[in-house]
RNA sequence: GGUGGCGUAGCUCAGUUGGUUAGAGCGUGGGAUUCAUAACCCCAAGGUCGGUGGUUCAAUUCCACCCGCCACCA
């Protein structure tokens, strides 16, 4: 038995996420996180909001809220939506909460200690109207060098220039429009990655098994250079800055860059969950504290790749502790829809919540994963869903439940059939299973996806391929024996493909294994060698067949849908 | 613009550490069957492996350039 820390990339608090989000880091998470308690392993699998910054701010100030009231809410919202897909968080935190300030500060004295930080005065822009300094993309100009008008403080749109906002002619605010700006002087934290880079490359040379995609990122931005980074902002909402545990000087209205705090939510957000449980967070984290022999997996979309392989690494090595690093990393490319972009302001694309609302959540997370985006962006399409959907879940999977458990409910009193022995087709059957068995294992080690979703459905196939050659309702008719074995075969199959088939829909297979009557101790990943596999069930046991598993979504949906959510718009 | 990724059957994707007839699922056509959600099972058709050059006895697989799509650039 091994133990692994799993961690999803936090989704950002502002709303409700798309399925795209979904797919890239979430729900992958959850699939390799159920295969590994699956196997017996001891799993914590970690997850949290990420709340702090100006998108926050701006969405509560736009929602009319307390930008806090506003979190708190949206948290609930996000919360809700992850158990209705049946994400299997040990812990959903927050990174607004006590333990992430605390560590966060905690980090940046660390930080300090050893030589990292340094305190530097830089100009900003100040909005004398809205009371604030203005991040750099919420000042708005002339292009200095275009001379289009709607630059952003940070880059031109129009000639991909990069600014500075002091840089901008005529500049005004975003948030509120107003031109009654000036630059003002301020003091921050820059965070001295340079220091770092070394350490860091040496760590990721030796950082073999992950994937090519995530080291080259990394070794872009060594070879590019690490630079001094700012890690505070002239924010209210988010983390204090501290010195020596108290109010830092000269920081009082500032908190730290939402990148800075978020990665360690990944530590706070177990702390929240050893407060709330009495687990002990430290066995997780701490390399000194029996952390150790953890495997520390993360998952997340390829944009936040940089963030976890160089910056948060900085982080966690330049506090000098033997905190845990990562292990395996797995990053996504983008789910599309229809090809363009996901976008909530122009009704394109379904969103998790409605998501829900249309179809139970196996459906969403069996196609997502058989199409995980994993060398690609990958195109979501409601008529390619709705193919493989039905095809897979409803005519292969489904069916095969419900044509050998109503055969056995009207031949064989709904029991699992004495009597008869196997033949040749089942050793075959046997030797077949165990050789998809193995590939299957493989491939959820390997975090491969859709692979794993592929030799699922391969598993299912052969089962549908037996009970035509078995025949059992042509057996019957003269050989009872027979007709039970492959009876008995066939419920045994059932079993076995829906405790394999946990992973990727848990709903529907548990239905599966309740229906007959499968406890829950022998619902464990099958380790293969030497096992009953197809006769593992008592023999008399009773089942009930379960309804249809996966009623097929019909074309007026998809037509429905279509017209509702922008499809190829 | 810089860097990285991708471009393989109608669609979504595997694959080739260079080597006999390039694979899967879906879709399509045909057949078989009736236990089952008109499902399942079998068979078949379908590709000059983005383009152009180069290296090689041999390239879809290596190299160069080009075209197209995507991402990142703190």
């Amino acid at each position: 038995m091994a133990r692994y820390l799993i961690t999803s990339a936090l989704p950002y608090i502002n709303g409700v996420k798309h399925l795209g989000n979904l797919a890239g880091s979430q729900l992958p998470a959850d699939v390799h996180a159920r295969y590994r308690r699956l196997e017996g392993h001891e799993v914590l699998f970690i997850c949290a909001t990420d709340e702090h910054g100006t998108p926050a701010e701006l969405a509560a100030a736009e929602a009319g809220q307390d930008v806090r009231a506003y979190c708190d809410e949206q948290h609930l919202i996000q919360k809700r939506v992850s158990e209705g897909f049946n994400l299997s968080f040990d812990w959903f935190g927050r990174s607004s909460n006590p333990p992430n300030h605390r560590l966060t500060q905690h980090f940046c004295e660390q930080l300090e200690k050893n030589g990292l930080i340094e305190e530097r005065v830089t100009k900003q822009i100040y909005s004398i109207d809205d009371g604030r300094f203005l991040p750099d993309r919420y000042v708005e100009g002339t292009c200095p060098v275009c001379g289009f008008e709607r630059a952003r403080g940070d880059q031109c749109d129009n000639c991909q220039t990069l600014l500075d906002p002091i840089q901008l002619k005529n500049p005004r605010s975003k948030i509120s429009g107003s031109t009654n700006l000036e630059p003002r002087d301020t003091a921050h934290l820059f965070l001295l990655q340079p220091k770092m880079q070394d350490r860091v490359r040496a760590w990721v040379d030796q950082s073999t098994d992950w994937p090519h995609l995530a080291r080259s990122i990394a070794y872009k931005w060594l070879d590019e250079g690490l630079i001094d980074r700012s890690i505070t902002r002239d924010l209210s909402w988010g983390v204090k800055v501290t010195k020596d545990g108290k109010p830092r000087p000269g920081f009082e209205s500032k908190v730290f860059y939402v990148w800075f705090d978020a990665p360690i939510e990944y530590i706070a957000s177990t702390v929240e969950w050893s407060e709330a449980t009495g687990g002990n967070w430290e066995r997780w984290w701490r390399e000194d504290k029996g952390a150790k022999d953890v495997t520390y997996v993360e998952f997340m979309g390829k944009d936040n790749v940089a963030f976890h392989t160089v910056s948060f690494p900085v982080t966690i090595m330049g506090s000098g502790e033997p905190w845990k690093l990562v292990d395996r990393l797995k990053a996504f490319n983008w789910v599309t829809w229809y090809g363009g972009k996901f976008s909530t302001s122009e009704q394109r694309g379904i969103f998790m919540d409605v998501a829900l609302d249309l179809l139970p959540s196996d459906y969403w997370r069996w196609y997502l994963m058989a199409n995980a985006p994993e060398t690609a962006d990958a195109p979501f399409t409601l008529e390619h869903f709705q193919q493989t959907v039905n095809a897979d879940l409803a005519n292969v999977f489904g069916n095969f439940v419900n044509r050998i458990t109503r055969f056995a409910e009207t031949r064989f009193e709904s029991a699992v059939p004495d009597g008869g022995e196997f033949g040749e087709l089942e050793k075959k059957l046997e030797d077949d299973i165990s050789a998809k068995l193995q590939a299957l294992s493989a491939h959820h080690a390997a975090m491969e996806f859709r692979k794993a979703a592929a030799e699922t459905r391969a598993l299912w196939v052969l089962g549908n391929e037996y009970l035509q050659v078995a025949a059992p309702w042509t057996a019957i008719k003269t050989d009872r024996d027979r007709a039970a074995v492959g009876v008995r075969v066939g419920l045994n199959l059932c079993a076995l493909f829906a405790i394999v088939a946990q992973p990727f829909i848990p709903d529907a297979a548990g239905k599966i294994l309740d229906a007959i009557g499968v406890p829950n101790e022998n619902r464990k990943w099958p380790s293969g060698a030497g096992e009953r596999l197809l006769d593992a069930l008592p023999r008399g046991l009773k089942l009930t067949p379960p309804d249809v598993l996966f009623k097929k979504v019909e074309d007026a949906q998809v037509g429905e849908w279509a017209a509702r959510f922008g499809a190829g718009s």
